[in-house]
DNA sequence: CACTATTGTTATATGAAATAACAAACGCGT
DNA sequence: ACGCGTTTGTTATTTCATATAACAATAGTG
């Protein structure tokens, strides 16, 4: 499962004005791009982009309910359902029973998750760091990132 | 199918500081937002974002066979297959044989290809000037466009 | 001419995301 | 305390995009 093959579309041959100007398509491409090289860097950790970002979620607040933690990511419950299964079954994630509602769980990184997310950091870092030095430097990165975010 | 809603994520309530200087994370944030843009001015056309570049591509390269233009837009040949048929039903593309090679399909837009372009294309004009008019000006546009390429 | 590669195609598998229905628990109003 | 709508987590199912496999027809090459 190591080192895809990157299919590299668009670069030649065709005349490819008309899509050049468009933002949407832009973004969609360099978006595919980078999480290409997300998958490629995270292969031998088994976890994917959206699961990076849920166990950042969960170390920034710990105890906090499911669904909140879905909510804040833009994951539909059912489908978070899945998400959390998996890090429980494999001992990084656990689920306790939340204060004062029988029915919510709340979400806490376990030691091993900690550990497992301070590998992850160690990895994405360096992926970062690649990308800011794609970029041509950090204030270039943070001019990328003002402008995702009036995107959004 | 009209004006669906968007289910903003990640807004508020939750401390979303260390996915906050993700480069990933906020370009798939805002990809997804400018998709959902999309999809919804282009619902009634019934077009969506890799359906108006295919469109695009034919018009800018007449004649080109069909792996051509699959391949520029990075979509596996298997799967344009559907598209092709797709806007052949509609009457908007015409698949003709190719000179000199009795396999391949020569990809063209029919007349009414080219008048239905016209009207995605100035649907999309408005879309594009809302972004632009959302990034602050052209020239944030021309640098967002630099640093999507130097990621992709 | 024999063999291999390419073109378009169908069928199928995989994976992400949306929807529907549900039981358990909550909380609100009366 | 009761009834009733709501929330939480869950399962099952659907939809959709993309990936893979196999194939017939044609092309090109030694």
């Amino acid at each position: 499962m190591s080192t895809d093959k990157l299919s590299r579309p668009g670069s030649h041959l065709l005349n490819a004005e008309s899509t050049s100007g468009i933002v949407g398509y832009r973004l969609r491409r360099a978006q595919l791009s980078v999480f290409q090289r997300f998958l490629a860097v995270f292969d031998e950790l088994d976890l994917r982009p959206a699961e990076y970002a849920m166990l950042l979620l969960i170390a920034d607040n710990p105890g906090r309910r499911q669904n909140e933690i879905a909510d804040a990511l833009g994951i539909k419950h059912a489908n978070f359902v899945g998400l959390v299964q998996g890090f429980d079954g494999r001992g990084l994630i656990e689920r306790r029973p939340a204060a004062g509602d029988r029915r919510a769980k709340a979400l806490y990184l376990t030691p091993e998750g900690s550990a497992f997310l301070a590998r992850a950091h160690e990895v994405h870092d360096r992926l970062e760091a690649s990308m800011v030095a794609a970029l041509g430097g950090e204030s270039e990165r943070d001019i990328l990132l003002g402008l995702l975010d009036r995107l959004s």
